[in-house]
DNA sequence: AATCGGCCCAACCGCAGAAAT
DNA sequence: TATTTCTGCGGTTGGGCCGAT
């Protein structure tokens, strides 16, 4: 793809904060014309923007639709079930939560739920006396590589990226083999989880899985990626609290 | 009352895929 | 089929707000 300009680029547009004057010109416009060409719109609207930042203003404050307000109890258990089944898929979710956006659900996510999900891994992990002696930080450190590769196993594009790196594709995941270990890694990133992925178990617990021949195929890779991810994180966490320095978590793989 | 630091959220940016040419 | 344009997505940023000191 050849070289795009970013369409902010464009000498003359404002940015940053809507005022009321702008929002009303926007509103008035789209009940009016609607909004078929989000690129002729600012101009046709006498808008000095560019038509990404008056469908952003739109699809995330200024529909008629948006419900404002705090999150319900239920909304909540939504986002984080979704959140569990498609990772950081925030317009798949957004489209099971009626007037909310994928942005609203989004910083709801960073600002409110992650640290209460993390909180609660942390209770939970306390009062296990089984990995007592593994420390909080080790756990939550491996919890961010499960995001990162998430992020990747749901990215098509990166696939792409994987296969010219010469990283073997298997089922939803990506891993690669060098000579000493088993390494997962981000293509998007340019970052390897090998550190925390040093283990053959680890990775044949996920490959045993995988393999399982049931016939709901969700439930197998559900189960697998989940038995898999406890595996990972017991494992790591052990590795990180073992070294007695621990190198750069995230290294680059080259 | 002033300052500081963390939190929150609207908006921006870069990228990738779809659609158009 | 190749290239360009448009749209949508997810990550990130920055500034306002607010509580603590």
């Amino acid at each position: 793809m050849g070289s795009r300009r970013a369409c902010c680029e464009n000498m003359g547009l404002r940015k940053g904060p809507w005022t009321p004057e702008e929002d009303h010109i926007l509103i008035s416009y789209i009940q009016q014309f609607g909004h078929a060409n989000w690129r002729a719109l600012p101009k046709q609207a006498g808008l000095l923007r560019c038509g990404k930042s008056c469908r952003l203003r739109w699809i995330n404050y200024l529909r008629p639709d948006i419900k404002r307000g705090n999150f319900s109890k239920e909304e909540e258990d939504t986002i984080i079930k979704l959140h569990h089944n498609l990772g950081n898929r925030w317009s798949s979710i957004a489209t099971q939560l009626p007037g909310r956006t994928d942005n609203e659900i989004k910083n709801f996510w960073h600002t409110h739920l992650k640290k209460k999900i993390k909180k609660k891994l942390i209770m939970k992990q306390s009062s296990n006396s089984e990995t007592d002696h593994l420390d909080h930080e080790a756990i939550l450190q491996p919890m961010t590589m499960m995001m990162m590769v998430n992020n990747a196993r749901t990215s098509s594009s990166n696939a792409t990226t994987v296969v010219n790196n010469n990283v073997h594709h298997q089922q939803h995941h990506y891993y690669k083999h060098s000579t000493t270990r088993t390494v997962f890694f981000d293509p998007k990133l340019q970052i390897s989880s090998s550190l925390l992925l040093n283990s053959d178990d680890v990775h044949h617990s996920f490959m045993d899985h995988n393999n399982n021949n049931n016939t709901d195929e969700d439930d197998v890779m559900e189960e697998g990626i989940h038995n898999f991810w406890y595996k990972l994180l017991v494992k790591s966490a052990e590795t990180a609290t073992a070294a007695a320095s621990v190198p750069p978590a995230l290294a680059n793989f080259g």
